[in-house]
DNA sequence: ATAACAAATGAGTGATTATTCATGTGAGGG
DNA sequence: CCCTCACATGAATAATCACTCATTTGTTAT
């Protein structure tokens, strides 16, 4: 890859350095990334916002966002993985909420992000 | 799709319909789901990451990232596209930085999320 | 037990995507 | 001019991904 700089100029290599420094380890940019793709889908962001309102069972999720339930099922175990939501069992249902407020914050800072775009 | 309840009782109905009218528009979830696939790959969150620091030109970008211009590039057209980093002409170069904070904001609040876990 | 239901999951498929490689563009320097 | 350098971009490819369909698991009701 890329050794060769674009320019040899102090401010360059100073500016690369700095950069370096601060960078983090691949695990943590890993986890951040694997963090923002399960934000990044259209059917994922939807869930995410409709249970920001309340808690609410896989089927009344389904029924909200007008999809099969497997669909629902399949995106909700990513977003398990990622640790953004929680569930609950009562009997036959499972009940579904945001972790914590980062995830209520995370939608609700990346609205304010679209919303300042014309 | 899934016209049929999992149940009717009242809790359930009201639920649902609560999550209903909450929804946002197609298209305001549309844009937060580019926005937050845009942040959500290795490449381009590093590239985010190192912008947060101070601006780079591209070849920085690809030392620090020890990555190919190509692909620094390719991946700098997507963030361009989400709005969340600008760019500056100096003769032959091209210097890249944060669009604004709310995406120093986004990427310092996933830092938070994953260090709260184990 | 048996049936019905809520949810989870595995396989399969079409669509999207991150990189490489080759080439194009535009600014400067010799 | 011509050449080089910094960057952008199009095509191609391999990997990832979101959904459907079929099946499974676990719970409640008959």
């Amino acid at each position: 890859m890329s050794n060769i700089a674009c320019s040899d100029t102090e401010q360059h290599v100073k500016n690369v350095a700095a950069a370096r420094e601060s960078m983090l380890s691949e695990r943590e940019f890993l986890f951040l990334a694997e963090l923002f793709k399960a934000l990044g889908d259209y059917t994922r962001v939807r869930i995410l916002f409709a249970l920001s309102i309340g808690e609410l069972c896989v089927c009344a999720l389904a029924e909200v966002l007008d999809m099969s339930q497997s669909a629902i099922s399949h995106q909700l175990r990513l977003l398990r993985a990622a640790k953004l939501v929680r569930y609950r069992k009562e009997g036959k249902n499972v009940f579904y909420s945001l972790d914590d407020d980062h995830v209520r914050n995370l939608v609700s800072q990346g609205l304010d992000h679209i919303k300042e775009e014309a």
